[in-house]
DNA sequence: CTGTTAGCGCCTTCAG
DNA sequence: CTGAAGGCGCTAACAG
């Protein structure tokens, strides 16, 4: 079923079916009452596609997220799809699986036009191929951001979150703290290392490349790893742990051990609301960073000038 | 750019270059690589929407999930996700916001031939809206279903699960069990009801209508609904909830009372990993009922046959 | 208010 | 092995 098919029915030019699908005023009541009941009979429904085909606009966004389970993530997306159907748009959420190379099926999308632009959230992008759909695409990446790249940042002030949260650990007496990060270099474990470094170099806290730990990627086996860390460095009274997800696992392997080893954590998400203890946490804006990234993500599509340096405040959750 | 700039940048017909955009073995190997050397060059890539307008295969999935905090959907996901990343699909995923009627949006995907067919995940959709997709479209529902329409099922015993996990309670010597389940009536909560009346009658448990609790939507506040109900309902001691989610919330207000009352749930999902106490669950095959929920789409759409009941099988973990 | 016509970018016969 | 031509389903001038 087709346009055609439509107008012959009804005894009109396919151009009169087209402005009744556009609900184009200029067509007479009658005229269009014949249309549409024809069009209702024969459960006709225009080809996305070839309307798309004469220069039309999708008014799709793909959306790439580095994984389904962390909570991290939820909250963008919700900041991210709430705010383009708000706008009118329709968001194409993509998972990206393990390996950060199949992405490029997805970036098709993008390349073949069927989206108009991408959100990367978090690192759910080699640098390269960001670099080079930055250059022909509307792209726009949060949470993290690459050195060297021109390119909108929208995140929190990491270096400052984790100089906050080392001195809150000093002030409580730690004096062997642990930070543990993502592996691979993303722009928030380097600068979280950076204020944590800042931080106990102020305070004289000594610190080795031992109290840099990156975690496994298995990560409902982290406490594992955190259990070993403690055996291996029996003197380790508090760690950082890179993300809520992590946290919780780390907490529930420690509390096995009564030694008086503190964690804190970035995020805070619900999943730190669903435990029994009260961890203390950088608490980031991750709806909002959502929110801003569309924002961005629109201005730059419809050509308007935008905000690069969008750096959101967090809060520092005491959980005690 | 587009075809017919590449085909005079190299010389040739847009026909050999479609030919060597599509890998057709018979072009010369010295045409092919002046034309893939100008593809290079102007870093043209064929616009997907064109190449579909010519009847083939788009490759594309749509999933529609409810929500993107509850990790049962999460864990479904990535069964599908997977699944279909094997068989050669992307998959294009989309929350439905609230309200189930604005998932029309997304059914726009189907109609306009964007996707080759969807699966609703859960109570995504409403009943009309997929009887009249199901006639034209290939869809299909995992972890629900309606009654009275026909198409596959892909879910657990409900009826039966409940009924075990009730008879479980039972023994514990519960007498007064109440069952909070999600607003509106969801195929699952139906059966659930019913193996938990079954169970109920045959050890001769009394029960009123408020034993049957419907849960209010804001998951977080759910803490307070049960408080609230404990309180009304003082002899109350043991609860049935429909999820993880909300049983950890649950659990975590309840640890304000020191009476005597047990949480059951249903999902078994790794919520329940993260929080200390262990809670008796019904452990759901979620992961395998997105596989499933795969395999019977895709033999729908190539016209194969499938199975239409499949009925996975859980598991009662018993948290003690 | 309505119809005719020319594409959108690509693929696919059909000739050569 | 390659090119010319038609068409996928729809929209957008341009006439009338």
């Amino acid at each position: 079923m087709n346009i055609k098919e439509i107008a012959q029915r009804s005894g009109v030019s396919v151009a009169t079916v087209s402005r009744v699908i556009n609900n184009n005023p200029k067509v007479k009541l009658e005229t269009r009452n014949k249309v549409l009941s024809v069009i209702n009979e024969t459960n006709y429904y225009p080809q996305f596609i070839a309307q798309n085909m004469r220069g039309r606009k999708t008014n799709m966004i793909l959306v790439v997220i580095p994984d389904i389970i962390n909570p991290v993530f939820n909250v963008m997306i919700d900041g991210i799809v709430q705010t383009l159907n708000l706008k009118g748009y329709k968001t194409i959420i993509t998972v990206r699986e393990g390996n950060l190379a199949t992405i490029s099926t997805y970036t098709d999308l993008l390349k073949g036009r069927q989206v108009e632009g991408a959100i990367f959230v978090s690192s759910s992008i080699k640098k390269e191929l960001f670099i080079e759909l930055n250059q022909s695409y509307n792209v726009v990446m949060c949470s993290e951001y690459f050195d060297d790249v021109d390119m909108p940042i929208i995140t929190i002030n990491n270096e400052q979150a984790a100089y906050e949260i080392t001195k809150y650990l000093i002030r409580l007496g730690k004096k062997n703290i642990a930070y543990f990060s993502a592996k691979g270099e993303s722009s928030s474990s380097k600068n979280r290392k950076k204020g944590i470094i800042k931080a106990l170099d102020e305070f004289n806290i000594n610190y080795t490349p031992n109290s840099f730990q990156k975690s496994n990627s298995k990560k409902f086996d982290f406490g594992n790893q955190v259990i070993d860390h403690i055996i291996k460095y029996p003197d380790t009274d508090a760690l950082i742990i890179n993300s809520d997800f992590q946290a919780v696992y780390a907490l529930k392997a420690l509390k096995k051990f009564k030694r008086n080893i503190d964690i804190v954590s970035f995020d805070g998400t619900y999943f730190l609301d669903i435990i029994d203890d009260n961890i203390t946490c950088i608490k980031q804006p991750f709806f909002e960073i959502g929110t801003k990234a569309v924002e961005v993500l629109l201005n730059k599509i419809e050509g308007k000038s935008y905000e690069k340096n969008n750096i959101l405040a967090y809060k520092l959750i005491n959980g005690i």
